[in-house]
Order: C-alpha cells, then sequence, then structure tokens
DNA sequence: CCGACGGAGTAGACACCGTCTACTGCGCTC
DNA sequence: GAGCGCAGTAGACGGTGTCTACTCCGTCGG
C-alpha cells in the first residue's frame, strides 16, 4: 500500500534511486526508470520536464542521506571536535563506498542542473559547520580555518574517489582506507590526541 | 602534409583530442569524430572495434602529456624535493585548469577500458617516484611514505576536481587556488623550509 | 597484361536514447 | 449530465553506438 499509490513523482524517485543501488548509473535512462515504475516513456515529462531534472531528484536523496550522516555528527556535542571530524569522515567514505552508483551520480556535474539542488544552499551551511569545527579542532595555525576545512574536504573527496576505483589500494599496499584517512587527518589536523 | 596524410587511426586520436579541447566531452561521440576527420560513421571501427577504445586512446594522449610535464619535475635534482613536489602540484592543477575536457575523460572511468591505458602500467612508476620524491622532502613521520605520497596524491585530485566546478572557491572565498595548494601540501610534508 | 584478392572506407539497418506532440480516458465541477 | 482539465499513452523525430553487406581500388601472381 505504501509502495504503489503515492504519486508518480515519488515513485519515479524511488525507482530511480533502488536501479542506481542495483544496476548503476549506466543503467539510469530515463526509459528504463519508466519502464521499472510501470508508465509510458513519456509519463515523467509530466514531473520532470527533462532527464537531467529527474536525475537531480534522484540525486538530492542521495545528498539528503549524506547530509544526514553528517550532521547527526556535525552536531553532536558530546565528543571532542576532532573526534567528531574524525566520524564524519568514516561517515563520507563509507557513503562512497555503500553507495557507489549514487556517489557518481552526485558529482556528475554535467548530468545534474548544477544550481539548487542543495549543493549551493544544502550543503554550504554544513561547509561552515566543517569549518567551526576544524577551528576548534585545531589548536593553531596559520592557514585561515576555511582553507583548512577545504582542504581536508577534497582530501577526502579525493580518497574516496580514488579509493573507489582501486587505484589507492595498489598504491598504498592497503586493503582498508581507514589508515590511509588517518594519515590524512593527521596531515590537516596535525597529531593525535597522544 | 603533416596534417592530413599520417593515417587515419592517428587523424582520429588528433580529431578527438582537438574536440574535446574545444567543445568539450558531450561532443565527443564517434559520429561527431568522424565527421571532424571527414570520414563515414563505420570509419573508425577499422582502427577502434569500439567508441571505448577511441576514447581511451584520446584519453591516453592526455596522460602522456600530464606524465610527461610531472615526469619532468620529478627527475630535475637540481631542486630539492620539497621545492620539486610543490611544482608537480602546481603542474597537475594547472594541467586539469588548461585541459578541462581532458581531465574530464581521464578520470571518466565509465567509459574508458580501466585496463592498460597506461593508467596502471604508466603511472605506477610515477607513484613511486612521488613515494621517494615524499620520503626526500619530509624528513620524519610515523606514517609510511606510501601512505603519505596516496594521501598528497588524493588531495591534489580532489583540489582539482572541486575547484575546477567552482566549489572550492566559494567555500575558501579565494579566487586562485595557489593558497589552497600551499595549505594542503604544508598539511602532508610539514611546515615549509624554515 | 590482366584478373583475383584483400584491406579501407561507405552506407544502411538496428535497437536504444531523450524530447516533443497529438491523442485518449476519466474524474470533477458547474 | 455536459464539459473541462489533468494524467498518462503512443508514435514520431533526430541522435547515438554497433553491426553487416557492399564497393572501390591498389597490389600481387600468373
Amino acid at each position: 500500500m505504501s509502495d504503489a499509490d503515492d504519486g508518480l513523482r515519488a515513485r519515479l524517485v524511488r525507482v530511480g534511486v533502488d536501479l542506481l543501488a542495483r544496476d548503476g548509473m549506466q543503467a539510469l535512462t530515463l526509459r528504463e526508470i519508466a519502464r521499472q515504475a510501470g508508465v509510458s516513456h513519456g509519463a515523467p515529462r509530466r514531473y520532470f520536464p527533462t532527464h537531467v531534472e529527474l536525475l537531480s531528484a534522484i540525486a538530492r536523496e542521495g545528498f539528503a542521506d549524506l547530509g544526514a550522516a553528517i550532521h547527526k555528527v556535525l552536531r553532536d556535542r558530546r565528543r571532542d571536535p576532532r573526534a567528531r571530524l574524525v566520524t564524519l569522515a568514516r561517515r563520507y567514505l563509507e557513503f562512497a563506498r555503500t553507495n557507489p552508483g549514487m556517489f557518481e551520480l552526485m558529482f556528475r556535474h554535467d548530468l545534474l542542473e548544477s544550481n539548487r539542488l542543495g549543493l549551493r544552499e544544502g550543503s554550504l551551511p554544513l561547509f561552515t559547520a566543517l569549518v567551526d569545527l576544524v577551528e576548534q579542532a585545531r589548536p593553531v595555525s596559520g592557514a585561515p580555518p576555511q582553507r583548512v576545512a577545504a582542504a581536508l574536504w577534497a582530501n577526502l573527496h579525493g580518497i574516496a574517489l580514488l579509493w573507489g576505483w582501486g587505484s589507492l589500494q595498489l598504491a598504498t599496499g592497503d586493503r582498508d582506507v581507514e589508515p590511509l584517512l588517518r594519515t590524512a587527518l593527521e596531515a590537516h589536523l596535525g597529531p593525535g590526541k597522544r
């Protein structure tokens, strides 16, 4: 009951998310989504005038998931800033690992309407929160915290990407990302608590 | 003379590289390349059985260029390791900035034959050279140099990517990558000469 | 000298894609 | 109960990558 009848719009997005998780990006055609949703290939057009808008709606789901996972860590005041940054980073990499298709879509700039999409509006406050956290976690440094946060974010993203297609495991010889992650974090935040 | 008659194979690759630089990834269809080369859409098939193989040949050109730019820096023994790492990083980012289409293609894993392509065979020795350089440049640390090198590489790549589509300039407020690059390098290699 | 052969490129078909448009139901309102 | 409007259908269009049948033309063997 909750499965079929909540409007075609939502169903299309849901089908898209599932299809993406199951068969990856290359299966995520407009016509295939419509097929899986049991409607004709012209039906999506009423809700998503263009393929890009449908993909963007699907990606928005991914951003929401990732944002939720991260925001939860950001606002957890019980643990010290550094520990929160570590788990935040871990969540990011884990998201990329467990949702490879979604992660790919989310940053396939050419397939998304780069405006809205909660990438400007939704992730900028998230970034400023990251800046705060970095500022708290890193006692003192020459560089402004925004730059450190940006460098850290880029590092995280790069690791997620390169690890995702296997380049880094044979470069490092590691089987798990964790050591590399620790190395990167220590680089940006200074040595651990001790 | 050197322009037209060096075989269709080479011409297709050359046309592809130009087209990619001029009109970006989305213009790089098999048929368009054939059109620009002045042959029928079936002609490329004799030399590149599949679109993926043609794209891979084009990307290989990019890897060669990037590799040449980087290798030159790696083997320049006149400057100290740290300075070499800085220019290496700068070259990487500059390549991404000046050849955005090629850079995109080179890491569009889904469009390339992920084997050969000089990404395994060609860039692994390049990576070990990077490891050496890191080892020389960084006096002492807990993490093995391979991990540090991997983290650095990922950081570089992430910066190139995120900067490329404008996410980082409004996060940092910077107009140039250089400060961010310095921050990242200092993070991974320790504070400057001093 | 000339006929057969083979490689290089052509041209058309196929299935699939995203978009557009004319159309059909069907429920709802006046 | 008649009309209207919206949701979804179905087919066309131009584009794509792949496949295949074909033509052309240079080269080689007799």
